[in-house]
DNA sequence: TTAGTACTCAATTAATCTATTGAATATTTG
DNA sequence: CAAATATTCAATAGATTAATTGAGTACTAA
């Protein structure tokens, strides 16, 4: 019961921590969620993230050293994507928790909505229901790669940035439900403030793909050409 | 695109952190691990673990600020359980996690348990049905307190500590399956190698009762007297 | 009240981690 | 081959963290 057993969990238990320290850094977490949306560069991960190019590609190599992504060299670039599947599951559940035990989380949230009225989403249940039948017009607002590696079944690609161009394609006798990477991305809340200023009914899909994913909900995916 | 937002985002992905940097510890995860289990004093915890009260403490009340686990205090005691069963959910995914991505974790085991042949769970599928219907003699060998926490159905209760002593309460015509806190406790191994030498057919099973709870696996639990 | 027990707090040291900077490497393009 | 680009490496300073020690607090029982 002294010696061998104790160095056996010591070890085991370090081996363990690999992961808890990947995961201890605020701008590494930002990464993870940034490549459950898909694989990335580290140029575009390092400004989507708001670092250096070499402060990202650092983080990345922690998250490589415990196995929670996998960088490609592809010409010029280096691809980061997640080792695997279980690792955007992983990170799903560590914000599940966070949002359950730490009221903070609430209060973040509930602070940076104020006095944009009405973003809060509505009857989410019902809400999700008229998505699940194709009774509102859903609008997919991440860039187009995010799209392709995952969306809603017969959501529309309408990246935030060509919004303003476009808005002749959408209904204006429909109600439209934009969606992005999840609650705590603003490109949905920045769409729907957008299309209500030109008369259109939105509303804001809180849940991101991960979340629907985990909830069950089918996501179409588009091969790579 | 710029300041509100990114402001917005760092403060939620630090909240995601601080469940990260609790569990980015060895002996945290140690103590999360037992937690698991069972409720437990300061000192108990402190002894398990192999570490200083005074340390113990100190892990325990990063735990607490990231609303991992809660005290209580009892008379002299102060008593740390889980603030949540999710809490133990998240420890299994990560421990599943590491298994899965962590090549060291599979060596680590096996280098341990070299030399003690037939430690290894033979045919566990065929073993956890017999488990199942009730075909075998099953052993839970942990303290009494865990057992009562929750335990296989129709498990006997016999800690390693008292295993010498009721040896003759264990049939010799039948199979008699160990099990503990799970695959990275040794209480099970120890009890097989004590009843193999005494001349029984036992064998190890390696899950722990958060294993089998998480593969549906149904679980008894004796209420406080 | 006193002594003893269980735990926490405060202060220290050593170790580790983060962000930044500038240089180095590898690949593509002209 | 030279220039440009994307990424990594190495070195640094500042911040955070872990383990240890000894003192302090809270409760119990004699």
């Amino acid at each position: 019961m002294k010696n061998p057993n104790r160095a056996f969990k010591d070890t085991i238990y370090e081996q363990f921590a690999r992961i808890g320290k990947a995961v201890s850094s605020p701008k590494r977490l930002e990464l993870l969620d940034l490549l459950c949306q898909g694989e990335r560069t580290v140029e575009v991960l390092a400004k989507e993230s708001a670092m250096t190019v070499a402060n990202a590609s650092q983080h990345l190599q922690v998250l490589r050293s415990a196995r929670l992504v996998e960088a490609e060299k592809e010409g010029l670039y280096v691809i980061y994507r997640l080792a695997d599947q279980s690792v955007c599951d992983f990170f799903h559940a560590m914000r599940v928790l966070a949002e359950s035990q730490l009221a903070e989380v609430e209060q973040i949230k509930r602070r940076f909505l104020e006095g944009r009225e009405g973003m809060e989403p509505v009857d989410r249940k019902a809400l999700l229901q008229l998505v699940r039948e194709g009774a509102v017009t859903v609008l997919d607002v991440r860039p187009v790669e995010e799209y392709n590696a995952g969306h809603i079944p017969g959501a529309l690609s309408l990246p935030l940035k060509e919004l303003q161009l476009r808005l002749l394609d959408l209904p204006r006798d429909q109600e439209i439900v934009a969606y992005c990477r999840g609650p705590y991305c603003v490109l949905s809340i920045q769409a729907v403030e957008i299309l209500r200023a030109k008369g259109f009914q939105a509303v804001r899909l809180e849940e991101g793909i991960q979340d629907l994913r985990a909830m069950g909900f089918p996501i179409e995916v588009n091969e790579k050409a």
